[in-house]
DNA sequence: TGTGACATGTAATATGTTACATGATTGA
DNA sequence: TCAATCATGTAACATATTACATGTCACA
């Protein structure tokens, strides 16, 4: 990431997803390090793979530019590490994400998955069951790791609301891949 | 966009999700202009966001650096415009991304209405419930217009297996939702 | 004492978004 | 003929991804 210029960070008006996401963490944790953060990133069924580093620090930093977090440096042991913690005005700013109008492509996120399916009349039809088979041991497989998630005993009722959401997702999703996967095999041998 | 690093662009191994759907469309199309792809993009209820001139036309130039893509000059009346096609080495492309092992978070793409749900308890309980009833209503309006949706005449099977998938998306989500309403209801006026 | 995990970052880079520019065509 | 729309782009910008850098701590 490049420095983050202040003004323009200043002076835009949304969250970035990533931002929403860390001023909520923030919000729910109270206190905590920028670590914390991300750790909460890359264990969450949902962000696993949007927790880097390259992201998080960068997107915390402009937080703490528009002020909405502050941090103190704290001193664990003789390692350097700062505490964050959210501002009224960070919390201010999650809730007014909150409650913003609703965006109408919120309504139907891209889906990689079902961006090629649409493409799968270039595969030969052995292929393509292939491909079906594959995406469903993957939803498969990501099903079972939903069902043993534990959560935090600190878990708030919101959290396993979004697990409950995403079961629900994923096991629509491989329901229409098993329909796909039956009408591919019945056509490729009947 | 930046001119295109051609260099850069020739070393990558992968396609962008852009890229590939453009080549998807093109190879489903046979020959067409950059426009109608844009179109394409803009019409279809899962990327009509994503189809903006900044994002297609250097993706499409992309592939054209790379070889996927050929364009030749149409004379369509006085107005300049280019006819693109794919070329084998497109096609190739586009298979290999078809068949290419999914990554593990194509199982579970990133929901901002999950998201969002994640951190409703920083919202007061009537905040809440105006937010699910919101969520709720959009993603009726947008399962009602996923009803209306009619396919071209030259529509792929796969294209409606496409719009299949986004209903049962859509369905389960909206499921949730209603689940969430309704506790949300129950707790706010018992 | 050295190996690996912890913790905090930065640099380079490619990409998507927003907004603007431009000329041709069509319809009122 | 004037406005809207068609069609093709470009420029500026912010952001995410990948890979790397650096120092600390636990423990074998």
């Amino acid at each position: 990431m490049t420095p983050v210029p202040a003004a323009a960070a200043e002076s835009r008006r949304t969250l970035t997803e990533i931002e929403a996401y860390s001023l909520g963490l923030l919000d729910a944790y109270g206190r905590c390090t920028a670590y914390r953060i991300r750790q909460a990133f890359a264990t969450s069924p949902s962000t696993s793979s949007h927790g880097s580093a390259g992201s998080i620090y960068p997107a915390l930093r402009r937080l703490e530019v528009r002020g909405m977090v502050v941090s103190e440096p704290s001193a664990r042991g003789r390692r350097k590490s700062r505490t964050l913690s959210i501002t009224p005005r960070g919390g201010r700013a999650l809730r007014g994400w909150l409650i913003a109008p609703l965006a109408p492509e919120l309504a139907l996120p891209l889906d990689p998955l079902r961006a090629r399916v649409r493409f799968l009349g270039a595969l030969s039809p052995a292929d393509r069951l292939h491909f079906l088979e594959a995406a469903r041991r993957l939803l498969q497989a990501q099903l079972d790791e939903l069902g043993e998630h534990v959560l935090d005993d600190d878990a708030s009722e919101w959290e396993a609301a979004m697990l409950r959401g995403a079961k629900r997702s994923t096991t629509a999703r491989l329901l229409w891949l098993d329909e796909l996967c039956e009408a591919s095999r019945d056509s490729l041998d009947p």
